[in-house]
DNA sequence: CGGATTTGACCGGCGC
DNA sequence: GCGCCGGTCAAATCCG
């Protein structure tokens, strides 16, 4: 295990995990938990999938506004919560990295290009290496023993895309999420009986990967990181369904109001019950390829401000 | 039959 | 240098 990825990754099931959970001193948070949310908890099943969080077990759906209520307003409101969410990740990647954000996100008013030189990096390196592959299968004809080739040169270091990560309370391993995905990859996770599966997004050109794991610790949670960010739209409609809006693509693409973000039900919905619940769990949390972990805890004081100064407020025009 | 999934092999990075 | 591990590939298999 590198430190680039225990300081990536975060997940709850290897060596970082326990070094979190023994020190305290790599506390990371989660953002967004949803625990008893009824606006995301409990991710409904394909099939329940329009219906919105109505259905679910979880929560007091009544009680709120549920997401697909929020994502039939205009295509500005959820352009805005994409952009307060990334502005707000942006800012506090800067603020924890220092000043090396050269290779990712750069800041412009327009969100919505913040991550491209990542995706571009990546693409291109994808693209290497299917030319190299090609080249390889060229020079050594039908030996199949020898697979792979090297991607990059040596000492150039994988560009890291933006990642999103969030946990879900879900029977189903694979949520929906409005877009479509062919699973490449299936690894066991160390110290953990579930296994990891990799997704890529089946739309051409799209780089957009996710991994889907279920936490040891508490069976019924399912951590879902997205890694780079869509370029397309997504095929499904994005009507209740929580995931998508979370998916980087949505929280990059943005730039006005956001009303659910504001309300108070949802502030305290969003955090405290991390905390509550789940005092131990090394909550997921927004990453980036730039290594920042936000300790948001004392983190409910800090999404506040993260709501108040992205959600809220609109960002510059 | 075409697309999606499964699964074993392979690769690169890292620590020892 | 070796072994471990996360991530990816791709042939085989499954499925609608």
């Amino acid at each position: 295990m590198s430190d680039d990825q225990k300081n990536d990754d975060l997940y709850p099931f290897n060596s970082y995990f326990y070094d979190y959970m023994g020190s305290g001193g790599n506390s990371t948070s989660t953002f967004p938990y949803y625990d008893n949310n009824p606006l995301m908890y409990n991710q409904p099943s394909p099939a329940q999938n329009l219906q919105g969080p109505s259905s679910s077990s979880y929560g007091n759906p009544s009680s709120y506004l549920s997401f697909t209520d929020c994502l039939q307003g205009t295509a500005e409101d959820y352009k805005s919560l994409s952009g307060a969410f990334d502005m707000s990740c942006n800012s506090l990647a800067e603020s924890a990295a220092g000043a090396t954000t050269s290779a990712e996100n750069p800041k412009t008013p327009n969100s919505s290009v913040s991550c491209s030189s990542n995706e571009t990096g990546v693409e291109e390196e994808s693209s290497k290496r299917n030319t190299d592959l090609q080249a390889k299968g060229n020079e050594e004809g039908n030996d199949k023993s020898k697979k792979l080739s090297n991607p990059r040169k040596k000492g150039e270091k994988k560009p890291r895309q933006q990642r999103f990560a969030f946990v879900t309370k879900s029977e189903v391993d694979h949520l929906e999420d409005g877009y479509r995905w062919r699973k490449y990859g299936q690894k066991a996770v160390k110290n953990s009986p579930f296994p990891r599966s990799y997704y890529r997004c089946t739309s051409q050109k799209c780089t957009v990967k996710k991994r889907v794991e279920r936490s040891y610790q508490d069976p019924s949670v399912v951590i879902t990181t997205y890694e780079g960010q869509h370029n397309h739209h997504s095929p499904a409609t994005l009507r209740g369904n929580a995931a998508a809006m979370l998916s980087p693509s949505f929280l990059s693409s943005n730039s006005s109001s956001f009303p659910i973000f504001n309300s108070p039900e949802f502030l305290t919905q969003m955090l405290p019950t991390t905390s509550r619940n789940y005092p131990n769990h090394p909550y997921y949390q927004t990453l980036n390829p730039q290594h920042q972990q936000f300790q948001l805890p004392n983190e409910y004081n800090l999404f506040q401000d993260m709501t108040s100064s992205s959600f809220i407020q609109k960002p510059e025009p």
